[in-house]
DNA sequence: TCCGACCGCGAGAGCGCTCTCGTCGAGAGC
DNA sequence: GCTCTCGACGAGAGCGCTCTCGCGGTCGGA
């Protein structure tokens, strides 16, 4: 093998391999030569089986995948999550947190085959994921709801601070009657995008009684739409808690024939490609997708690299792009 | 460990967990006891150094994920893909093939890390993925474009018969100026939908001109139909390749103030949850996506299993469904 | 000059399974 | 009743790494 054929003994190459200091450089140098010529690459698991860990992690997604992946806005989470690692030796396990059977999938994360764990799109009562994680590090996108210890790490981005740039941006157009589609208000996304539309319209002076609750799907936030015509049809601005949603949400108002922005201005979150794909463009709370994902998995990776001072969260500012709809 | 408590041998231990026929039932009765009282799950790495497999596969989807993710057809391939290997200990692994650093990928395929492989969205030109055939199953989520030899696994639906058969109902309508926003023409899938359309046309004895050719996005089927307008405004209906295309069309449509059904059928295909998200719910060829992953998951495994008499090819049958677009 | 500290490296023992053999006992055949 | 066969099980050798020790050599300080 590989030691032979450098002159070293089997732990040198090991070491090398696993970029120990502890090497002088002319064996490094002579030991990848090896590697390079021999074409080496080591065994995942015997080197697993040897050190206890699997160079691998878990992307924990909720049951209901086809609503998880159907959004452009995670897909984007999940290549920041891939791009991360691709840089580094880790493996992405999907997994699906489906409640019915969580054992199965618990029994496979607790009994060692990932190192740690993402887990994204959490809604309350997952307290499966709370038993995770004193298992192995788990790092969350969006802030988990049960956001009790110190042992919690995430990112976010202030959905507060978004929603209220945008709620603003629509008071700032001189709309006095502004309704919301909300998210799902289990979800701390849900509830934070809210709460910034309260304040936006509490500073302002205005009524925020003009809700519905959507579920961050195209059809839920049309259904929600209509309902929300229907109670209040004086609305001339309306903020949608997603690009997704908003979709639905122009659907219908094309349909009831109000025009946008002219009749009611929109604004979304999120600046996903559903943003740009129908025929009005959307004036939306841009998130850096890609980039949490991105951070997310980067966050798992130093966890698991015992890197000190690693920040428990990592909350990403987010923009407000102006198009079409408002 | 486990082998003493239920006072057998480990080689026993092994047998049962595998399902060896060559133990007596009362002795796989007592060691199942002795698993379940010690809650016992076999190391994964362990069992990989020495049996020489891994009990994992590879979802191997193209660079671009979010155009990959974003469409609801493919969510539901991997939701499908996720059910069939729940039922199995088979984990999966996500690994993106991007074109740049092929080799990372390719070494880390190629070194023993997976079992088989799961292609998905496979473009020409990915030699990459034959390179893959020599070294493990690899089974695709639609025919790939080179197939070349008996090896090849695939499972697809019908696009040309059920390009026809959408093409047709556009036909029965009366419509007699048909046009159609094409897939990428360098996939299979979108191949086949134009070939589809233009069998339809033909026998129908109808000009099949009006193609243009979109990408699979919402946003590049817009583009398209815009041209497609532009050179060809006498169109009274539109076959378009997919339903996250139909929602860039419809929304052209509207702006345009074509009303559809009225002034412009359109039929798409899929049936994905984006053909009922817009103000206009989609009339299209409905394909099993969730029952595709599972067949393609369900075929690898068998590959796995070294089941005789797997059949290389699973064709599912797509249906028609009517919805108010056409 | 001698001693101890320290650094780079090799020897060798596992990690927790699988799998090939070999053994032992029971039933079949004469 | 004796051998022969065959089926169920145990013994034990790996699978390809990592990691702990400890050894030898070098260097600085007294």
């Amino acid at each position: 093998m590989v030691a032979a054929d450098a002159g070293v003994s089997r732990a040198t190459v090991s070491r090398v391999v696993n970029g120990s200091p502890k090497v002088r450089p002319e064996v490094v140098e002579s030991v990848n030569a090896a590697i390079e010529r021999l074409n080496y690459v080591p065994n995942r698991a015997a080197r697993s089986l040897a050190s206890h860990h699997t160079q691998s992690v878990a992307l924990i997604v909720p049951g209901d995948m086809t609503k998880f992946f159907g959004d452009p806005y995670f897909a984007a989470v999940v290549q920041g999550i891939t791009n991360r690692l691709d840089e580094s030796d880790y493996t992405l396990n999907l997994l699906v947190a489906s409640s019915d059977p969580r054992h199965k999938t618990m029994r496979y994360l607790r009994s060692g085959n990932v190192d740690g764990a993402l887990v994204i799109s959490h809604h309350t009562g997952d307290d499966f994921v709370a038993n995770l994680e004193t298992a192995m590090p788990v790092v969350f996108g969006g802030r988990p709801t049960n956001h009790s210890g110190r042992n919690n790490y995430f990112v976010d981005v202030d959905n507060i601070a978004g929603a209220v740039s945008g709620v603003q941006h629509l008071i700032d157009l001189g709309r006095r009657r502004i309704g919301t589609i909300t998210g799902p208000v289990d979800m701390p996304a849900g509830i934070d995008r809210l709460t910034g539309f309260r304040h936006a319209l509490d500073e302002a002076g205005l009524p925020g009684d003009a809700i519905e609750h959507g579920d961050f799907t195209a059809a839920g936030a049309a259904a929600a739409t209509r309902r929300l015509l229907e109670r209040h049809p004086d609305v001339d601005a309306l903020f949608v808690a997603s690009d997704l949603m908003a979709v639905g949400t122009m659907g219908v108002l094309a349909e009831k024939g109000r025009l946008v922005p002219r009749d009611i201005a929109v604004v979304s979150f999120d600046d996903s490609p559903a943003a740009t794909s129908g025929p009005i463009s959307l004036t939306t709370v841009s998130q850096p997708s890609k980039e949490m994902g991105f951070a997310m998995a980067d966050l798992l990776l130093r966890l698991l690299a015992d890197d000190e001072a690693v920040p428990h969260h990592n909350i990403m500012p987010t923009r407000l792009v102006l198009r079409e709809s408002a």
